[in-house]
DNA sequence: AGCACA
């Protein structure tokens, strides 16, 4: 699919061999006639290698470059250009206020580091071939699913052995893509329901807390859209509930 | 193929 204008264009099969002080700068003179360029990045490392962004100070001149550079051959080898599927640092530095280029900042690393996360997943389940055993479908004391009953498991009366799949392994808490459930963990036990719909109940499209029965420490809150979730855990994040500024309450989007 | 910005 098309990616949506933007400032950046992302350059792919480029050659792998030449240097990045020699690419960038090739890329800079290649692409100056079209606009003014921020910044170019280009690295070397085994993923990024090939590719480059190339950001301009407006949208029109990153459209400009794309049509008239498109299958130009650089190195012998024809670029391919499209739209970066992501702002730069840069053109949120250049057109945004301080605030919300340190919040697409936060907003990108956290990406980066979901990222990495799934990554890390993956290659486990490439390597690691695991044994049927255990309970491994997650989070046996702290399962994110409170409607959902525990699943039947491999501790199944009558000493069958599971035909279940080993479980994909899975992705920590704490890198759960977005929904509009929050699960929340350690909570103290003088949170009630009444101080968590207090404090979740301000963020845009509040549904309601959920408190799990013998559960301690752990509640869900659910919110219209994923939006309101969102805002929600971004402005918990870190929150402490104890007296003294102890019992950081954990806030993770639920386990979908 | 691969979408980064220590």
């Amino acid at each position: 699919m098309a990616e949506p204008r933007n400032n950046t264009v992302y350059c792919r099969n480029l050659e792998e061999s030449v240097k990045i002080p020699v690419l960038t700068a090739t890329l800079e003179t290649l692409f100056s006639q079209y606009g003014t360029i921020l910044e170019i990045v280009a690295k070397k490392n085994l993923r990024a290698r090939g590719q480059a962004f190339v950001v301009f100070d407006s949208p029109d001149a990153a459209e400009r470059a794309i049509k008239e550079v498109q299958g130009f051959n650089l190195f012998e080898k024809p670029m391919v250009l499209q739209y970066a599927k992501t702002k730069s640092d840069a053109t949120v530095q250049a057109e945004s206020s301080d605030i919300e280029f340190d919040a697409h900042k936060r907003r990108r690393l956290a990406e980066k580091d979901r990222k990495q996360a799934i990554r890390a997943a993956e290659a486990q389940k490439h390597l690691k071939r695991p044994a049927q055993s255990g309970p491994s479908h997650g989070l046996p004391a702290d399962s994110s699913r409170p409607t959902k009953k525990a699943a039947t498991g491999p501790s199944a009366p009558g000493g069958l052995k599971s035909t279940a799949a080993p479980a994909a392994p899975q992705i920590p808490d704490e890198y759960l893509p977005p929904n509009k459930i929050l699960f929340l963990q350690n909570l103290p036990d003088n949170a009630t329901s009444d101080i968590l719909n207090g404090i979740f109940g301000s963020f845009e499209g509040f549904k309601e807390v959920r408190l799990v029965p013998g559960r301690k420490g752990i509640a869900f809150v659910e919110y219209e859209n994923e939006a309101g979730a969102i805002s929600a855990k971004e402005n918990t994040q870190g929150m402490s509930l104890g007296p003294d500024g102890s019992g950081v309450v954990k806030v993770t989007y639920q386990r979908q």
